[in-house]
DNA sequence: ATTATCTATAGATCTATAGATAATGC
DNA sequence: ATTATCTATAGATCTATAGATAATGC
């Protein structure tokens, strides 16, 4: 039998991912859980800190990942096609729709600007990667900008996809959409940002 | 001054979008649109009726494009290439940043039915296309329905860079999103696509 | 008479706290 | 004594309705 804080976490990532937040009452939560509703607040001092538990750290993964990537000499493509993966995979592994509440409205709000700083940082790394490979050659297109965003959207689409549940395994799906973040990207050389890409997926998993 | 009606749906667009259905109350609507909140209901039934009025054809514009496209006479590549600049400009001419409420939890419930399903009526005219574009060697993948479903998702993914506003017009997102969408399913002529794609959009157009 | 607003409020929530209770561990 | 639950409830909402009021148009 799972912690009370577990099923409690458990039983709100399922709510609100599909009723939103606001759409939530910790009575539902807490009935989820198999508790009532005021036991919750021996677990969690606010509804609001079980929201912070779930989606805190939804970037963190990635962020981490992608700026370790910075300092590994590398291909840019092939850095990109890591990291692209990588972030995908972490997608599609989420639990329940939990991807979802990332675009809760929520986490717009000022206690969250640290989750939403994160985004950003990790919208960046991409744009990093991506305008490095323009400048080497290995991404024949011209707007680095504008493609890092697409690209990045793109990851961030993903998780709408949810609904979406062919055979693939999450990590089919992280080098599926990183060869075709390449072909958007108009890369020279696929196969090479594919095979540099997932040896450094290798040397990540290994390194654990 | 615009009628009372409208100053309510645009304040209710406003807030709907940035703290969403459930976290928006009648009374913040009504505030925002110069009335007290008991007002409202002279104009609307419930909150869930203006939120319908919001949210009840976002799909439409789109799916009656494509659905008229669907009987034209035209390659398949140059056919994708019209709908997705048609659909990420009419995306990108969204008043606020409504086309968050996409994503909106409230949207799945059986009452917004018929909205869900124009999306997914939007969303297979997509592959439609796509892999019409397969068969007939203009596109050169090998899974058609993974790649539409990524495409499709990367138009949905352009209501959340609502906040990028480089100086680009809705219709310049149209058309370079399409030209990415082009690279994304390595057509084999990009540049035919958009000629005669962009083609498709004028006989559009002028036939409104 | 109709239209469009208002004040007042009913009735149903919702979050969080107070304080009781039972079980466990020293 | 501590841990983890419970019942009861305070106090703050929230949606929607009832019914008054003022202005407009026949």
């Amino acid at each position: 039998m799972a912690s009370p804080e577990k099923q409690i976490l458990d039983a709100a990532a399922a709510l609100f991912s599909t009723r939103g937040y606001a759409g939530t009452s910790t009575r539902a939560i807490a009935e989820a859980a198999g508790l009532r509703q005021p036991s919750l607040y021996y677990h969690f001092a606010s509804k609001e800190e079980i929201f912070a538990r779930l989606v805190g750290h939804l970037w963190r993964p990635a962020l981490s990942y992608g700026e370790r990537l910075t300092s590994v000499d590398a291909p840019p493509d092939a850095l990109l096609y890591a990291l692209l993966s990588y972030d995908v995979e972490a997608l599609r592994s989420l639990p329940w729709r939990i991807g979802t509440l990332y675009f809760a409205p929520e986490l717009r709000a000022p206690e969250f600007a640290a989750v939403a700083e994160e985004r950003v940082r990790l919208r960046s790394i991409y744009r990093e990667f991506t305008g490095a490979g323009v400048a080497a050659g290995a991404f024949l297109i011209d707007d680095p900008g504008f493609a890092s965003n697409l690209l990045f959207g793109l990851t961030e689409g993903i998780v709408h996809m949810s609904d979406i549940d062919d055979g693939r395994s999450p990590s089919q799906w992280g080098v599926e959409v990183a060869d075709y973040g390449m072909r958007l990207l108009a890369a020279a050389d696929p196969a090479a940002a594919r095979s540099a890409g997932s040896a450094l997926r290798e040397v990540q998993r290994s390194s654990r």
